[in-house]
DNA sequence: TAAATCGGT
DNA sequence: CGAGAACCGATTTAG
């Protein structure tokens, strides 16, 4: 057993401080977290650093304190507490008792004099004592065994105050920090001190004299100044702010050491506040275990085949995956509920079975499930056609909350308060671990699920209802759910040979560029390194530095172009950084994606994750093939149909953003614009510059180009200036012109952020959410960017909505029409198609016709299209 | 695992 | 005053 480590916490110090380092964090309920947090990062840090081995946490108990009695006005014209750290306290609280850390306070006594007091209790039994605050008069008490601690921004960023620190830093004692208080006061704890001193003059003061006692009894030998007589002037109150500084260390605490023992946290209880107040990244980061959880007993039965009256007109069902990529991984097992009773079988034994089959299959068997869409592609390799459901819980959360994370049913489950169902990593393993349990284990944690969807469904349907969000969810999300699963299923053929081809002839180059670049800076290096670059620009070659990174030097590309000028290293390296980003993400990466039996690519569309609305495509993502740059173009060409006498059709819509805007915002000019099929941003730069016309130059256009791209996200003069290499002034003044020129749009963005402030969330067209708590912030970054979504959110989501209600009709009209064509992509305002040659002619007029009819606007949609031989071709 | 970078709309 | 365009995913380095 080593020496006893004693760690003395200023819990309300730790907390002021905290709070206002920290953004203001709130948890999902809308608690202010951020002083809580900061406490608890802190905590954390030194808990694994220190191993302390007593605790205690310190707080001030009431307003009035001994001091008090002599000094009124001490602490006197405080700031009250703001009512979001006032909040936190509770939640402070509540985390210490679940780290089994002793929390103290004594009225009439400071926690300041609580921690004194024990700290020279522990120093003479000879213990290490460990002192941790915000506040810097605890410097006082640090001795050879004492150290103290103050944290600077941040929290986990610690300054440790030895003697010998204090020295070096003021060339003062730790009992000098009271003289020095006394002298140069404190405006904080409202001591006076003595006025004209300090912090510089207090030291000078004290290396001369040593104390203010000492100062005073030789205060007739100080030659005559200013200072001397406003020393003089001050006597009394000089002793009385070193009195009031003083921290007490003789307080009469009914605590003893052996009473702050540390036994080390109750894990599970610590992540419990840690889940309720959604500190994520530190349930991630933390080895905690949680105590095997007590869920609610569940009867279910595992079984090899299933009698038809089992199989109920509706039933909750469950398909278990080994993992994310159900286009390529194996089923573990199914689970099926109807309330009453629950079984689970296994993939093979379900292979046997053509009544479960059946009853998939059947439309009129309706489903309860979670991501239907993994279900029915993953089914489809079985052979069997998902059909009938009529309930998702991924989705239905989605549109209740899009901000809600998590694809698991766990996950999703424990947001709406149903906690009966293990985590998949306390069933599995996570990593290099993962293993599957043997079958009574899954057994019953599949059919927990599956249970669990049963439970939920009515509950989140209600919800749905009560927030008018039941057809956004059961009319377009539900059945795009199936259009995407087929369109995943069927996916996109790639010519491997093309892109070998491609990648062989960007090899060259590449290494041509590496050669160039390694000779140009005078040795070898890393170019896909930042940091090896950072140093080869900006030390060996001594170029300026134009922007900064956490890390670092920024290299990214606008800084690179703004310094090719200065050395022809730098064009070198920008035509690097292109193609090795073609090389390795789209030529190496997409061949690597490709399924060798069929030559295609299935991506997966992930329906519930953007906080807007939209679609997003990974493995690979399909919707981030090069376009803009010609070298990267060609990328396409290596899409193709996957039928000989087939092409590629796309078709996009033109401006659906701004026609959004204009139909939301509903101003005369842009609706206008609209209707008689102006070019919009030509439209813009003669409003914007006055000008006829004929009169717009290039320049003109791609600046009100500019400025629509900034409406459309939430403008603010900065970033304007950033995408036209303007100045903020400059950029300031297009903005106000603009908002001149089109008033109704200028009054959109006032009434959506009031709106925003007054119910928390915005809305798109068809009713889709997104909340908004930040809005309301004082951190201007924070409520900032919270207002820039609030005007970004309806357009963006609204322009999502409409071509996911176009996704929808044209399903249905290419059924209808006994078409062949088949939609295999959606890339957020476009559709692409794969068609038999014959049927062009026909998808010509039926495509842009469903798409710009989806969704009737004040405006009309316009929509352009193309094909070819290769995604290439259909420009 | 986080940060930097860059591809798309 | 501040510090900032909206929404994504993949690859690479570096700790």
């Amino acid at each position: 057993m080593g020496k006893e480590k004693v760690l003395l916490l200023d819990g309300n110090s730790l907390a002021y401080r905290a709070f206002f380092a920290l953004p203001l964090l709130t948890n999902e309920s809308g608690i202010h977290t951020n002083a809580v947090y900061g406490f608890t990062t802190m905590l954390q840090k030194i808990l694994e650093e220190e191993k302390p081995t007593k605790i205690l946490v310190a707080f001030d108990a009431g307003k009035t304190t001994f001091r008090h009695e002599s000094y009124g006005e001490y602490k006197g014209g405080r700031q009250k507490t703001p009512p979001e750290l006032s909040e936190q306290f509770p939640y402070l609280r509540k985390l210490i008792d679940a780290y089994q850390i002793k929390r103290y306070e004594k009225e009439l006594y400071e926690a300041d004099d609580i921690i004194g007091t024990l700290a020279k209790q522990a120093e003479t039994e000879d213990m290490d004592v460990i002192i941790v605050s915000g506040d810097k008069d605890l410097t006082q008490l640090a001795t050879d065994q004492v150290t103290v601690y103050i944290t600077r921004k941040g929290m986990t960023d610690i300054e440790k105050y030895t003697p010998s620190h204090i020295e070096e830093k003021y060339g003062l004692s730790p009992q000098q920090i009271i003289d020095m208080k006394g002298l140069m006061g404190d405006t904080s704890d409202n001591i006076p001190g003595v006025p004209g001193v300090g912090e510089k003059t207090a030291i000078k003061l004290l290396k001369e004299y040593g104390s203010v006692e000492a100062l005073y009894e030789q205060i007739d030998n100080m030659k005559k100044s200013k200072m001397k007589d406003k020393l003089i002037e001050n006597e009394e109150q000089a002793k009385m702010s070193k009195k009031l500084a003083t921290i007490f260390t003789e307080a009469p605490i009914d605590l003893k050491l052996e009473d702050i023992e540390y036994p080390g946290p109750n894990e599970e209880e610590v992540l419990n506040v840690w889940q309720e107040l959604s500190f994520k990244s530190l349930i991630d980061k933390s080895d905690y275990k949680v105590e095997e959880k007590e869920t609610a007993e569940i009867s279910f039965e595992i079984v090899k085949d299933v009698p038809d009256d089992m199989l109920k007109d509706v039933m909750a069902v469950h398909v278990e995956m080994e993992n994310e990529h159900y286009h390529t991984c194996l089923i573990l097992g199914f689970s099926f509920t109807d309330g009453e009773r629950t079984f689970y079988i296994t993939f093979e034994d379900m292979q046997q079975s053509e009544a479960i089959k059946n009853w998939l299959e059947d439309e009129s068997k309706k489903k309860y499930m979670s991501d239907s869409k993994a279900a029915q592609a993953i089914l489809k390799r079985a052979g069997i056609e998902l059909r009938g459901v009529e309930f998702d819980l991924l989705l239905a959360s989605y549109i209740v909350n899009p901000a809600i994370s998590g694809d698991d049913v766990a996950t999703l489950a424990k947001e709406f308060g149903y906690t009966d169902i293990q985590a998949n990593e306390t069933i599995y393993g996570k990593g290099s671990k993962w293993s599957v349990p043997n079958e009574s284990t899954l057994a019953e944690h599949v059919s927990r699920k599956a249970f669990a969807i049963w439970s939920l469904q009515p509950i989140i349907e209600e919800k749905l209802k009560e927030n008018e969000q039941f057809d956004l969810y059961y009319d377009l999300e539900l059945p795009l759910a199936s259009i995407l699963g087929a369109m995943e299923s069927e996916g996109i053929k790639v010519d491997i040979s093309t892109l070998e081809k491609m990648g062989g002839e960007l090899e060259k180059k590449i290494s041509a560029l590496e050669t160039e670049i390694h000779e140009l800076a005078g040795e070898k290096f890393n170019i896909n390194s930042p940091k090896q670059l950072g140093v080869i620009l900006f030390e060996k070659l001594g170029l300026p530095v134009v922007k900064k990174t956490k890390t670092g030097y920024s290299t990214a590309a606008d800084v690179l172009e703004k310094l090719q000028s200065e050395h022809k290293i730098v064009q070198y390296i920008l035509d690097y950084r292109q193609l090795a980003k073609l090389q390795s993400t789209y030529i190496e990466g997409l061949i690597k994606e490709v399924h060798p039996e069929d030559s295609k690519v299935h991506t997966r569309f992930q329906q519930a994750l953007t906080s807007t609305g939209r679609l997003s495509s990974t493995d690979p993502n399909l919707q981030n093939i090069p376009i803009r740059l010609e070298e990267g173009r060609k990328i396409r060409q290596a899409f193709v149909p996957s039928q000989e006498g087939w092409v590629l059709f796309a078709a996009d819509y033109s401006q659906i953003e701004l026609r959004v805007l204009a139909h939301m915002s509903n101003d005369e000019a842009l609706v206008e614009a609209f209707n008689v099929g102006m070019d919009i941003h030509t439209r813009t730069a003669m409003d914007v510059f006055h000008v006829e016309a004929d009169e717009v130059t290039s320049n003109m256009r791609r600046a009100a180009k500019a400025v629509n791209f900034g409406i459309v996200y939430g403008i603010s003069d900065y970033g304007l200036s950033q995408s036209l290499n303007i100045t903020r002034k400059e950029a300031a003044q297009f903005i106000d012109k603009y908002l001149h020129s089109f008033p109704g749009v200028k009054e959109y963005m006032e009434t959506i952020v009031q709106e925003a402030k007054l119910k928390g969330f915005v809305t798109t067209i068809l009713n889709r959410r997104r909340y908004l708590p930040d809005i309301t912030s004082r951190n201007f970054n924070l409520r900032s960017f919270a207002e820039r979504t609030a005007m970004n959110t309806p357009i963006q989501g609204s322009a999502a909505d409409i071509i996911k209600k176009a996704m929808i009709d044209m399903d249905a009209r290419l059924k209808e029409e006994g078409l062949q064509t088949k939609l295999l992509l959606q890339v957020h305002d476009e559709l692409i198609f794969e068609a038999p040659k014959e049927e062009i002619e026909r998808l010509e007029k039926i495509v842009p016709e469903v798409m710009e009819n989806a969704i009737q606007l004040s405006v009309p949609l316009k929509v352009d299209f193309d094909y070819g031989q290769t995604w290439y071709d259909a420009k």
